[in-house]
Parts: structure tokens; sequence; C-alpha cells
DNA sequence: TTTATAATTGCAACTGGTTGCACCAACAAT
DNA sequence: ATTGTTGGTGCAACCAGTTGCAATTATAAA
């Protein structure tokens, strides 16, 4: 289901505004830190307050139209396409591959065979080195 | 090696401030987040300006005294003890339970194979729900 | 014990992000 | 067309955390 009708279907209006932090994050396809997409929106439409844009991505958040996940430092916000999937972050060359949704099921199922412990990664994002950057030293 | 050694191998000084947050941090045994410190020092001497309590977290994390992790949507300090391990944090009653550290080898090997992506997974702390909590809800 | 020096602190200003509130816009009921 | 209601925005104040800088202090050498 498209944002937008997840919008409506909730009594939620789609405004100007909204509809512009929507394109960006559409647009960007890759992971965008808020204050990155504050800065965008500005480029395009100054007077918008940065606390709609914060307001928003919270909302579209909560409504699973956009990820946040924690990369280091900082929350990074990308577009919940089809198909889950974490995120590989190469922390030199900074490139992005996408990783199979199934690679934390061991650990999920380590954490309730050992400790009876209930746990989900979901979209997560990791930082490390990339096939090629770590050949290159 | 303890953390006043470590400080003064490195030719840094040992002043009261620093001395008083390893303290609180030691004490603590659990995890704290920044402004819990920054409470805690100021309970004990109001004086201490939160710059060099922020700083002081920084650089004891630097030198590996002190591990900042994530939880949800903020950074816990905890004390470096003897060997690493993750932790499990129930988010219905905050209940930590030390994990081992060996749960994400499976990963570590699984991305490396698959992607040859290089990611270390070093005390983490994962949210979800221990096994009490999981039954009674 | 005194001095020299680099490390450290406190301060004030600033940044990214949040919150309460008054006003505004959209829409449904009349 | 008018009204009532709900959701959304902008504003200003605020909060946690950071930074540059001048003043201070722990420490090692004399």
């Amino acid at each position: 289901m498209s944002c937008t009708t997840t919008l409506k279907n909730k009594g939620l209006k789609l405004t100007p505004q909204r509809r512009l932090i929507l394109n960006i994050i559409h647009e960007s396809g890759g992971h965008l830190t808020a204050e990155e997409i504050l800065d965008y929106v500005h480029a395009r439409v100054p007077g918008v307050n940065k606390s709609t844009v914060y307001r928003t991505l919270e909302l579209l958040e909560e409504l699973g139209c956009v990820y946040k996940s924690e990369l280091g430092d900082r929350f990074i916000y990308h577009h919940a396409e089809e198909g889950h999937h974490h995120h590989l972050v190469c922390r030199a060359c900074g490139k992005s591959i996408d990783c199979d949704e199934d690679v934390f099921l061991p650990v999920e199922r380590a954490l309730d065979k050992k400790y009876g412990f209930q746990a989900h990664f979901k979209h997560m994002v990791m930082s490390g080195l990339c096939a090629e950057c770590r050949d290159k030293g």
C-alpha cells in the first residue's frame, strides 16, 4: 500500500509539506539523515518549519512508510520498499549493500534457546568494510 | 589494566572530576545514560560543568574504559569489565541479561561469505522480551 | 619546593531536535 | 453557505549535547 493511501485511510491529511518530504525520501533512494532531509526541504520550500519536518518523519515511521535505523552515532531514514532487508554500509567508501532478511535468524534462535529472550532484528544498518575496500587495505 | 593507569600512561590527568565520574560508573554496575551520569555527578558535586562530563565520557570511551552502546533511541554507558559480552534488556521489566559474546558469529560469517562484508558486533545492547515477561503477556 | 607546560575545566554560545500552544485549513453535518 | 470538529503548521521556548576559548590545574623536571 502506498504512503498516500495509508495516510488517507487513517484520516490523516496529505499536505504539501508531507508530499514534499515523501518525495525527497523516495527520490533519494538511499539513506538520509534527518538533517539532510531538512536541508533538501528548505532548498525547495524555505518556509517549512523544522518541527513540521521532524514531526512528519516521526509520523511516517509510525505508519511504516519509512524506516528509521541507527548507524553509528546517528539515525538515518529510508523508504520502506516491498520486502524487508538489512543494509550493509561500508565505512570506507560509503557504499550501501542490501542484505538478506534472514541473516539474524540464527541469533534470534540462539537468544531464545539460551536465555528465553525474544528479540527481533528489523531493517538493521551495519557498518563495516566491503570486499573491495578490505582488499585495498 | 585499570582506568587510572591507562590515563597516566597516556599522559592524561586524573582530576577530581574524572575520578568522580569513574566512581559513579563503577558503582552503578548497570547501564547509565549520559544524563543519569550527569545527574549523579551534580548530586555529589554541583559545580561540575556538563561539558566536562560529556567530554570525560567521550574520553573514557576512546580509552576503552567504558563502553557506549545504543539502546533504542539513546546511548548508554557501562563499565568495560574483563570479558566482553552483550546485553539483553527486557523492554517490559527493564532487566538486563548478560549474553555470550559469540552469538553474532554466525551473522559475521554469513555476511562475509555472502557479501564479502566484514562486520563486527561488539558489546551490543538488544531490546526484547525476557522469558518471564513473555509468559505473563 | 618552585617552575614550566600541556592537559583540563568552566563558560557562553551554539546545534540538532522536541514540545506546548495558538492559529489555520480541510471537511462533514446542518 | 455556515458551523463544528479534527488534524496540521508555525512559532517560540526549551532540552540534551557540542564547541571555541580563556583561565586554571595536575604533573614532571629542575
